[in-house]
DNA sequence: TTCTAGTTTATAATAATTCTAAAGTAAAAA
DNA sequence: TTTTTACTTTAGAATTATTATAAACTAGAA
């Protein structure tokens, strides 16, 4: 198992180490693989797991102030629950629509040629490539 | 303006050509350059060009049915509201988070080298690739 | 016309998320 | 160590986008 600075990630993110906050780092960065989540999936994995309580706003706090400091992105999905990904390297996604189920792909298994210019007075911050699967 | 036949759009989704409805088609499909919206954005424009009244749940049934018979299809960006896209073919996408705009590239502004094979047992769909804005 | 199946509409229901305010807790100050 | 203060948790209410419902309406076939 990675040995992660729990208090840092904490710190770094302006929260106090409460028992909750503790828990959730703990699950979401104590891990090698990457970890693809929903605040609803991830509140089912604390509660099996852990022996205190979580409020959901718990959660959306923690993980929106996790996020904001950079140690959790977002990703863009369709549909109605945000997800989550505790690999914040740039990178590219499989999607599969059928089963909801995210894969994550390296940055060096995708190479670009050609892309257009971003349009006036605008910047490119990234590029992401989706790839949609079916059966 | 671009002619397009409305009643066979509206037949071939299945959909009897009432009055909401025909309007509806022709501001969508009635134009020249591709058209980004959200059922909320669609319902402005309908209400401030139309004299007839349009309850927000036809206008969410018109819609889906267009995109359900591939008139419409829908966009990849994370968020609360679903957004819709007049370009059915095959393309991809600048999105500028700050202003929420969606511009379409078109699919030959996009070449991609080296992409990896999809996992075991699927098929790759599609590809789509974003690339997001900044100032 | 008359009838029937499909439509519109206002409103209720649902689902994800955010807000709120009271009770609880970590950590700084005394 | 106690007290104090500012931050936290929590349950439940509010909000937002969307979907469902059921009654009144309408297009098109008979």
């Amino acid at each position: 198992m990675k040995k992660v600075d729990i208090l840092k990630k904490l710190r770094s993110s302006g929260l106090r180490p409460t028992k909750q906050r503790v828990e959730i780092a703990k699950f979401l960065f104590e891990r090698d693989k990457t970890f693809h989540f929903t605040v609803e999936s991830l509140e089912n994995h604390l509660t099996k797991k852990s022996t205190c309580k979580f409020a959901l706003a718990t959660i959306y706090n923690t993980v929106h102030a996790f996020k904001k400091a950079g140690h959790l992105s977002e990703v863009d999905v369709r549909g109605k629950k945000t997800y989550f990904d505790t690999n914040i390297t740039n990178h590219h996604h499989f999607y599969d629509s059928e089963t909801s189920e995210l894969i994550d792909i390296d940055e060096s298994e995708v190479v670009i040629q050609k892309i257009p210019k971003a349009p006036n007075g605008k910047k490119i911050k990234n590029v992401e490539v989706f790839i949609n699967l079916k059966n």
